[in-house]
Formats: C-alpha cells, sequence, structure tokens
DNA sequence: AGAATATCTTATGGATACAATATGCAATCG
DNA sequence: CGATTGCATATTGTATCCATAAGATATTCT
C-alpha cells in the first residue's frame, strides 16, 4: 500500500522478476510512470538493485498483460490509449464484469460485504482530498474486485483484472474531470445494496450501465481533450533557438 | 526514397524471445509437448541454439498468456486443465465470441468469406486422415479467426486467441473422440451461411451454441476419461504414443 | 531393516561481460 | 546552405559464468 519503494525492500518468496513486474505495474497504474515514458532497463535495474535480467523478464510478462509494449531494439513505453482504445476496453469489462458477478453473488458472504462497505467509507473520505487522486481508481477497483471474488473463475479474474490495469489511469481521469466520482459512488451503492438482496438481474444490469456509462464518459472526455491539445499545438508561440 | 517513412516498410525482424516463444506456443497447442511435461531451459536453448536468456523470456510471456505455469525455482509444466478449467475456458469464448462477431459480420468482405471457404474445404479434406488430427483444432482456430478478423478490436482478439491457444489441443480431444468433427463441420457451413447473410442475431447466437456445446461436450469426454483413467491405473495398459 | 539425514547432482536464478543496434551529432560534399 | 554520410554514444540483446535451491541417492543411526 504504501511506498515501499525502499532500495533493500528484500523480497523473499517471490521470484525477482515477478516482484520487479508487481513494482513497475503498481507505478504504471498509479500515473507515476507516465504515459508515453520509456521503460529503460538500466534505471529500473539500478532503482530496485538488480540486474537487467529480471528486469527484462519483467517487461515481457507487463507486455504480454498489455500494459506495456516492447519494440524489438527500441525499448519498452508506456502507451498512449487512443479514444478507440479506451472504448474496447470498457467494451470488453461491460461485458466480462457483470458475467463474473452473476456467478460470485450467490457465494458472497457478510464479510465480502463489509468489506466492500469499508471501501466505499474509504472512497468517500478519499474523495474530498483531490491530491489523493491516484488513491480514487485503486479504491474504484478494490470495490469491484470484491464483488467478483466469489466467482471462482480464475482465468476469468485474471482477464477482468487485466483489462482494469491496462485502464485504471484513465479511470481516474474519468472521475476526476467529469466529476463522476458522485454518481460512481451513488451507483456503487445501488450495485452493494443489490447483491446484498441477491438481484442477481438487477445487480448485474446496473453494473453493466455503469461500466458502460463510465466508458462513454470518458471517451467523451479524452475526445475533447485531444481537440483542446490540438488547437494549442497551431498556436505554439515558441522562440527560436538562439 | 521514403522507404522509412513507410510505417511497415522494414523487415520486421523478430527479437529472439518472441521467435521462441512462438516456437513453443506452436508446439503445445499442437500437443507435441504433452501436458505435464517440464519445459527445461537447457534443452529448450540448445534444441533452438540460443542461450537460456531468450528462452526464460520467452517462458515468461507464455506464462503471462497462461499457456504455461512457472513455478520458481522448479521450471515451467505445460499445465493439465481440470474439466472447469475447461467450462471456464468456453464460457469465455462463449461470451466475447458472439461478441466480437457481432462487430466483425458488417465488415467482412467476400474476400473473406472465400478464405472461410478454402479453410472448411480443407477441414473436410483433413478429416479422413485421422494421422492429421493435429491439424484439426488448427483448421478449426483459422475458421473462426477469419470469422472475426474485420472486428477491428485488437485487444478484444487477442484475449480470444489466448483463450483458444489455451484449449486448443483439448478441442481436438472434443472433435476426436466425440467424433463432434461432423457437427461441428455443419455448424461452421451455416455460420458462415449467416454471415454472408448479414444475419447478425441468428450468426452469433449459433455461435454461442456452437461454443458452448462443444465445450459441454469437451467436459463430458474428459470427465469420462479422468475416471476411465483412474481405473487403468490399476492395470497399466499399453503405452500410447501421439 | 527402516527411517531420517547427509551428500551429491541437476536445473533454475541472477549478475557480469560482451556484442549488436539505434540515435544524435558532426563533418563533408553537392 | 541543405542533405547525406560517417562517427560517437547510449541502450538493448545475448552469452557465459557463478550461486542457490530442489531432487535423488547413499549413508548412518536407531
Amino acid at each position: 500500500m504504501d511506498l515501499e519503494s525502499a532500495p533493500y525492500s528484500g523480497i523473499p518468496r517471490q521470484s525477482l522478476p515477478s516482484a520487479v513486474a508487481d513494482k513497475l505495474r503498481e507505478q504504471i497504474i498509479r500515473g507515476e510512470i507516465p504515459e508515453g515514458a520509456q521503460l529503460r532497463q538500466d534505471a529500473i535495474a539500478t532503482q530496485y538493485q538488480v540486474s537487467r535480467i529480471p528486469v527484462r523478464e519483467a517487461l515481457r510478462q507487463l507486455d504480454a498483460e498489455g500494459l506495456i509494449a516492447i519494440v524489438p531494439n527500441r525499448g519498452a513505453i508506456v502507451p498512449a490509449l487512443s479514444p478507440s482504445d479506451i472504448g474496447e476496453l470498457f467494451s470488453i469489462r461491460a461485458l466480462l464484469e457483470p458475467e463474473v458477478l452473476k456467478l460470485s453473488i450467490p457465494h458472497l458472504t457478510e464479510e465480502d460485504f463489509s468489506q466492500a462497505d469499508a471501501v466505499l467509507r474509504k472512497y468517500v473520505s478519499e474523495l474530498r482530498r483531490q491530491e489523493h487522486v491516484s488513491a480514487w481508481g485503486r479504491l474504484n477497483w478494490q470495490f469491484h474486485s470484491i464483488l467478483y471474488s466469489r466467482a471462482n473463475q480464475p482465468r476469468f479474474t485474471a482477464i477482468i483484472r487485466n483489462v482494469n490495469n491496462s485502464g485504471e489511469r484513465y479511470t481516474r481521469l474519468q472521475l476526476y474531470l467529469t466529476h463522476g466520482v458522485q454518481r460512481a459512488n451513488e451507483e456503487h451503492h445501488r450495485i452493494l445494496e443489490l447483491c446484498r438482496q441477491r438481484d442477481i438481474a438487477a445487480a448485474c444490469e446496473l453494473l453493466r450501465e455503469h461500466i458502460r456509462h463510465a466508458g462513454d464518459s470518458l471517451k467523451d472526455v479524452l475526445q475533447q481533450k485531444r481537440t483542446e491539445a490540438q488547437v494549442a499545438s497551431e498556436s505554439p508561440g515558441r522562440p527560436s533557438k538562439s
């Protein structure tokens, strides 16, 4: 949770490549490594006090997860996602997550519900501090993740996790720029309530709408941002080289 | 002149790890590397005349794709899939593939249809030779793949490809043991015909049923095989080379 | 003799060193 | 003055070498 970026954090049981992959994944999701940034093997290796071999394996893994793109002989970058990429990611989510929720709801326990409650409370308490905007997306995922946890479909949930990881930095953007936090929060509470009542159909339908709305709204925001950027690039006013 | 400005003009040199991963993936899918087999880094390295470094990166990639399982300090194995694993894989397929087909059908061209036709013809011609059973699964995937090719949803199709890869050896098994080839062939022709007619709803529904049936039938076969194996373990039979 | 343990073997994990490739800069030529 | 080519540097890619952990075999003690 907290920054465990201590240079000597020895990771005992996990393989080094997996550990490095986890750290990098976290950094990318949180936006600490911005999109378009090059992931230089040497820099990462010295940062985590390892050689480049485990770093390379970690990058391969993240590449296969779709989180980064490796260009042969040119390194790995965090790709910028186009509006259509975003649309695709949220389409996949809107398709997969209700299905998993459907399978999970019957097995959700009171403990799960209280955990979800706790996440939502934390969510609300974080809303006031915009400096913690990076935590929103994470709490958002935690909430969803708890609801799916009893589906007992490891591959299914693995895919969902990857898709969410790929788009989470943008989820943050959507929550932040469209003031969608309030709506998201309300929908979360209603979804949770429906899960408590074991109303599978309604919960899944609401979840689907919840995801679909987030995707559409995010797509709009991105397209707007893009046109703004284009306008800005037309009036650079940059001083020439002296 | 402006050859360099063309995006894909250069010779698409593939990195060594990717090449090794492709080869291994092929071998696993075709069943040349049987399930439960250990993938020894040294053996693979000498087989492909490279050092172990690219091999290890390839294994990481395949692990992330879900095709193999890496156990720290113990190596990589091709996992045996339980009936519930199979059920999960086919559930995912039954969910994702009709959606992608829906998006693809409007953009399918006559060329696509004739390619699909060609694959089906090849399929029929291969049916008679059971020694080519390993080609069935591949042709099966090729057919499906062509139908999805115009969806223009790269992440979607990448997920579908991975899921299909994970289960393809079992698809072969299903086709072979249940004599499901005839039924699959008929369904393929009907699906293709519906696509030609741009009957999206019917095509998607039939595809969903097609996948679901294959999954259920395969699950049955596996469960039956498993009980047979338990019986056989008491009186070991001849080793079956495949 | 059987079980627990020590030792040896084999395969994986990781680091250093070296080679290949790309990028940026400078010099040269048209 | 611009473009092109050659050179220098930085980064990625691969191989070899060493360390470590799991597995197998032999040995010893009860």
